[in-house]
DNA sequence: GGAGCTTGCGAACACTGTACGCCTCTCGTA
DNA sequence: TACGAGAGGCGTACAGTGTTCGCAAGCTCC
């Protein structure tokens, strides 16, 4: 291989390492990958990388799962496995409870942002922990008085706003984080090109610039939790209108 | 370099290509792209790819951008300019406007579903097309009597829900289209583990066997518009109050 | 005619996911 | 106690990736 390796006999090979620890397991694997993708980002993760912090050999995860994309899942699902569900007596305030689990959705994807592009990715899975989430929900919401139909719509709709808006978020932490500056440095810098842009886009501009300077975690937890009630009250307003749709509503 | 290179002298070797054609454009460029995307999906996309469908060479892109990354973010807003934006008069029946746009951002996606988890990755972008299409509801929405904080909650949340709702059913065609199987096929085969995987948890067990043999496109865009209606009927029931303006509208 | 700029591209580099085969260790059974 | 089978781990290798660099060709303007 490359010239500068040792020349080695059979007696100064140093003797293979003695299976002492527990070894590998898909536990510790998913959850190193889970730290690495947390201080490096996405792009960051490589089974070489992650074997390497494993003390590991490159091809050594492959015993436990089948490829990458299914370490991936993997990961999304642990992930999920910190989302806050809904206790067994939640369904006598159930809007609390469908806040506070939204509420959770969205502070488990800030914590860990490089997610939100992989949930596009992996879309609904078996996972355990994205079925028990699913499955508190469903059943918080039908002990709240929704028939099935209607608490599989709910589930959907609210999932699909909090992800959607966390997204967006997300992206943008992101993309802070790899430019590695601080929200004013890059407000500042990136400012000439938003005014230039903005030329032809009156409405545009005046949104950018009342919100000059970059938003407060604040005012981005009040932009989510405005949206969340938005869709609590169309939950609450289908409640005990029967399992109809919602066609006649207006 | 290697061995079985034919030798060719000044005189055998064919000259250079004459420059005839428009030669590279990033307009050709990013419209070749989308078309290998729709037809080859996301992990098909690599340069040298991109360069032999366009009869050139593997990093002859990068006299019109600087990165692939740069090129997604180009492929990202061409297809933004796909979909409808609200048009001058729009804002006459401001929920109708909404709800088309709202329409034409979820097939546009449904027409390219690689697209979901890059709109994860992008983020807000200054393209131009997805500028006019929010500057578009932004416009309309105030035209109607939203203030511009109003107006920026509006278009944030029904953009979060739009995309978040239609990402999921984009990753389950993506799905499909890598297993190269039809619906059906699909979940007669994936129904055993959807059954034992659901053992413990029953409500989604009922939910999956009351979609059994999967779901219609009539059914998905059902769903889709129930939670349009939602979102936009709190759209509507803050029309007025908030910030004081246009109590008389709607 | 020539300088300078832009576009295109072949080669090379560092890195990726993963198939394969070999070695070692563990364990159940004889 | 011996042995065979299986599993876990890993070095190597392969095909492919994004991107840098330097060179060649053509265009534009002095």
């Amino acid at each position: 291989m490359s010239e500068n390796q040792v020349i080695q006999s059979v007696w100064t090979r140093p003797r293979r390492q003695k299976r002492e620890q527990p070894a590998l397991s898909r536990e510790v694997i998913v959850a190193e990958a889970v730290r690495l993708l947390d201080e490096e980002g996405a792009a960051a993760l490589s089974m070489r990388r992650l074997g390497t912090r494993l003390n590991a050999g490159a091809t050594s995860m492959y015993s436990h799962m089948a490829s990458k994309d299914e370490l991936i899942e993997l990961v999304v699902d642990h992930v999920y496995g910190e989302m806050e569900v809904p206790g067994p007596d939640a369904a006598k305030d159930w809007r609390a409870a469908a806040s506070a689990c939204a509420h959770s959705v969205r502070s488990t994807i800030l914590r860990h942002p490089w997610i939100a592009p992989m949930l596009g990715e992996v879309g609904v899975s078996l996972g355990p922990n994205s079925m028990r989430l699913t499955e508190g929900m469903l059943a918080m919401l039908e002990e709240a008085g929704f028939d099935l139909e209607q608490a599989d719509h709910v589930v959907r709709i609210l999932f699909a706003y909090v992800i959607g808006m966390t997204t967006s978020e997300a992206a943008w932490l992101t993309m802070l984080a790899r430019s590695g500056q601080s929200q004013e440095d890059w407000t500042r810098k990136v400012w000439p090109a938003v005014e230039q842009a903005t030329r032809d886009y009156p409405h545009l501009r005046r949104r950018y610039t009342a919100q000059e300077g970059g938003r407060s975690s604040e005012v981005l937890v009040d932009n989510f939790g405005y949206g969340l009630d938005w869709v609590l009250d169309g939950l609450g307003s289908r409640l005990g209108q029967g399992s109809r749709k919602g066609a006649e509503v207006g």
